[in-house]
RNA sequence: AGGGGCAUGGCCAAGCGGUAAGGCACCAGGUUUUGGUCCUGGCAUGCGGAGGUUCGAAUCCUUCUGCCCCUGCCA
């Protein structure tokens, strides 16, 4: 079975915030949310964020939202909402029917703009895009006041009601919140609350032509919803005095936004950007090839739901910027496979092996258990015969004392079945091999010991008249570098791994697995690792199966 | 010469004044019909540095250092 997951994520800052607030009565439940923007495929960096905003609420016996962030219809598409609802259903997480959309306050979002007008807290700007970035200042020079800042609570009124109305060019104004142009925090210095963009939105059409920003939307979003904790990444820490600003001169329900460290892990790139480059650039099939670190990725690679649960519970909670060692990763999907898998035997690189003293026309099937990790609830028949397919990496004449498998004079254990003496090989006229005779011990198929000395050379093995042929794509990391998007002075495509796919045709597996497989199905292929039946391309006639992770 | 944040073993990470959890990695044994799994043992006189408070400090105070983020009408 699939064993006994952790519950919740253990120890960490978070917690002990909401415990502190439920102590103190800020709040007496826990309502979280994950709100991406539906322009792109969802990556394990986003699989942090809804492993951490999804357990935190159930652990403290709350719910959690859906909501899709759709403030930019320039960027926007239907399709990457379906496919991110898809994914996160698969990583286990069911919002039920708290599915929301920030399009969906746009009304209200306008009301509480002019709400913040009429306070004398918001003004229209009539700079231009390159004037403000003029007037903001820097880092360490404070900016300068709008000349627009001081216009008439009736002049914004009537302004941002025609920018509405789509009385002037997108660009040509903005609505901003009147705050501090010296605040050393650059959010503060009057923030863009609205912009004219003439652009159809996906879900509200024609209706508008400004869009409300991040920054005036996502706190609101979240005090709409009654979100009690809203768990971020560390990149909205230097917004958050800005999300606290507007709710509090609204008036509204007091969200908390509380920030984590963003996941980053060797070898791989977590960053949506980049994963498009590698996407529109054709350096992969696409965000669902099995070589990229998207969910949608790795799950057609084979990677369990269960087990990217578990390696966010495992790695933690913190705000320490980190980069966490993939082996920590393939940890848990090792993990949590070994407990799951059938276990059954498939050659990469068929080699015949040709029992001399077997034979002909003979075979016999030999029982086994295709569940180790639970015996007996899943029996098969592996048929063996006279001609084998065993894996041309198990032969060597090579004098090798700590080479174990075949080799002339070798005894070696044909896993499950009989032990089998080495005699020879043939090679053709370019000195490949082409067969290994072996001769078998009658009456060992229990067996481990020859002469009383213990076999240590086990190979798996399929009959060459009871087996199918089939595909195996074996993959290995993307990137060479440690630290892909770290790495000095390097296009980030110079540091790909050139052999991260290699596709073998013509290999060999039971006969019996093909038949009863379908995609997304997932093997141990005994001493070759994990492999999943292609969600994609696996049929019957067509049987490729993907190399989740090798074994150790 | 601005603001915000972070520093515990190779990688994560607990700890919240009482004498350094746990996982991964690694090393050494044992088991094993996968050179896998599993089991056992090892792995920080030390918590970025320096001072200080205290009977006692990773935890409190002072100071220094290093790294990350912030100048979209992106989210």
């Amino acid at each position: 079975m699939e064993g006994k997951e952790n519950e919740g994520m253990g120890s960490n800052f978070i917690r002990t915030i909401i415990e502190e607030d439920l102590k103190s009565g800020r709040t007496e439940s826990v309502h979280t949310r994950f709100p991406p923007e539906p322009n792109g495929y969802l990556h394990i960096g986003h699989a942090k964020a809804i492993v951490i905003n999804y357990e935190t609420a159930s652990e403290f016996g709350g719910v959690y939202n859906l909501r899709f962030d759709d403030t930019n219809p320039v960027k926007e598409e239907i399709e990457f909402e379906e496919a991110i609802k898809r994914d996160i259903k698969w990583l286990g997480y069911d919002w039920q029917h708290r599915l929301y959309y920030a399009s969906d306050y746009f009304e209200t979002l306008y009301e509480y703009a002019v709400e913040l007008i009429k306070k004398g807290l918001a003004y229209v700007c009539d700079l231009s895009q390159d004037q403000v970035k003029e007037l903001r200042g820097n880092l360490t020079e404070p900016g300068k006041e709008s000349p627009f800042r001081n216009r008439s609570i009736e002049e914004n009124l009537d302004l941002f009601k025609r920018m509405k109305n789509g009385e002037f060019d997108e660009g040509s104004r903005v609505l901003r919140a009147k705050i501090d142009m010296s605040s050393p925090n650059i959010n503060m210095r009057d923030p863009v609350m609205y912009r004219i963009l003439k652009k159809e939105h996906h879900r509200t059409g024609k209706k508008w032509v400004i869009y409300p920003s991040y920054d005036f939307t996502h706190g609101q979003s979240d005090s709409l919803e009654k979100i009690t904790h809203s768990l971020c990444d560390i990149s909205f820490e230097n917004h958050r005095p800005l999300y606290e600003w507007f709710i509090d001169k609204l008036g509204i329900y007091p969200s908390r936004q509380i920030e984590f460290a963003r996941l980053n892990l060797t070898y791989t790139i977590t960053s949506k950007r980049f994963l498009k480059r590698l996407v529109d650039e054709e350096t992969v099939e696409g965000w669902d090839d099995p070589r990229m670190p998207t969910i949608i990725g790795m799950r057609r690679r084979g990677v369990p739901a269960g087990a990217i649960r578990e390696f966010m519970k495992s790695v933690g909670v913190s705000k320490k910027e980190s980069l966490i060692d993939i082996d920590n990763f393939e940890y848990c999907v090792r993990d949590y496979l070994k407990k799951s898998s059938p276990q059954v035997m498939a050659v990469k690189e068929p080699l015949v092996l040709n029992i001399v003293n077997y034979p002909e026309d003979e075979s016999e099937n030999i029982e086994t258990d295709t569940l180790p990790s639970n015996p007996g609830t899943a029996i098969r028949k592996i048929p063996f015969s006279k001609y084998l397919y065993v894996e041309r990496s198990d032969y060597t004449d090579k004098d090798d004392p700590d080479f174990f498998r075949l080799r002339p004079g070798n005894f070696v254990k044909l896993r499950k079945s009989y032990i089998v003496r080495c005699l020879s090989a043939t090679k053709d006229d370019s000195g490949n091999i082409t067969e290994i005779q072996c001769e078998y011990i009658p009456g060992s198929l229990n067996m481990m010991k020859v002469d009383g000395k213990k076999i240590k050379g086990i190979i798996h093995w399929v009959s060459k008249d009871h087996s199918d042929e089939c595909i195996l794509r074996l993959y290995d990391r993307l990137f060479n570098a440690e630290n892909p998007l770290r790495a000095k002075d390097a296009d980030f495509k110079e540091l790909l791994n050139k052999n991260s796919v290699r596709v073998i045709k013509g290999c060999r597996i039971e006969s019996s697995v093909i038949k009863s497989t379908s995609p997304e199905d997932r093997y141990q292929f005994i001493r070759n690792g994990y492999f999943c039946a292609d969600m994609k391309e696996f049929s019957p006639a067509n049987p490729v199966f993907n190399m989740t992770i090798s074994l150790k």
